[in-house]
DNA sequence: TCGCACACGTTATAGCATAACGCAATTGAT
DNA sequence: ATCAATTGCGTTATGCTATAACGTGTGCGA
């Protein structure tokens, strides 16, 4: 999915989780634009709707929350399946690809004859500063 | 973690997640108690609690539901990551082990240093049956 | 017998997400 | 220019998911 211009509402949102230094979530961006107008968590939910099809922002399933994609440059929907690692002390994720594990998951769903839509990978544990 | 004996909810809750023949969320499966004294949400998590500690449950991240384990011969735990295949259209999930895909993930949390506790593979789409 | 751990029950509250309505701006034929 | 369709937006209300906080009872070892 190619990004059109975005609006007014997503490109406040999408600034927003760009600034952040880890993922939000939607209350979280709402509470955060209510000097920029914003009243309701749909408005909020709507923004982030455009955002997460066009893939410039990713939805973290297991914690509720949204981050910017940290590959803008590149279009995160066209190599495969997105794994993040999301810490669980100081908040900051690592966005990664691997091909073989997307290999590995499709011959999977092939054999199964599983038509896959989505795919969620998220390892939640500790980053290494917060291990030490 | 080996299971102890369930204490009388957490069977309870046990029994309504085996006989389901797909995820449920945690208010379902409160309706489905209410004939056997239960009236609080809390009463259901604190069983799925320990069922999922026990490792006879799994929740799935992205549909906010639990289920059953496929396996309860073996120890899910014990052969690594757990992935599910998830219809989006019958509800129906396929429980799943892929130990190449695990050394992946292994391989690149150990490159970065980062110390996994939980990683959540899930895969939703379309059932055979139903993408037909 | 005392202290502790644990399961349980209840009420209240917090956090996440969408339904439903209406309005305004845009677009793109006709 | 006009009409219809689409899209974004604002608001109110509601629903779904999860946990906090407090109290009770029971079993068990020190
Ligand atoms: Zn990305
Ligand atoms: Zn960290
Ligand atoms: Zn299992
Ligand atoms: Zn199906």
């Amino acid at each position: 999915m190619n990004a059109p211009a975005l609006t007014k509402n997503q490109t406040l949102v999408f600034e927003v989780l760009e600034k952040a230094d880890g993922p939000l979530s939607a209350y979280t961006i709402l509470d955060k634009l209510r000097d920029h107008g914003f009243r309701a968590p749909l408005q909020v939910y709507r923004a982030l709707e455009k955002l997460l099809e066009y893939g410039v922002v990713h939805r973290l399933e297991s914690i509720n929350a949204f981050v910017a994609c940290a590959h803008p440059e590149q279009n995160c929907h066209s190599h495969g399946i997105v794994a993040f690692a999301i810490c669980e002390s100081c908040g900051h994720v690592m966005e990664f690809h691997d091909h073989e594990v997307d290999h590995r998951l499709m011959d999977w769903t092939r054999g199964k004859k599983f038509k896959a839509e989505k795919t969620t990978i998220e390892i939640r544990g500790l980053c290494e500063a917060c291990a030490a």
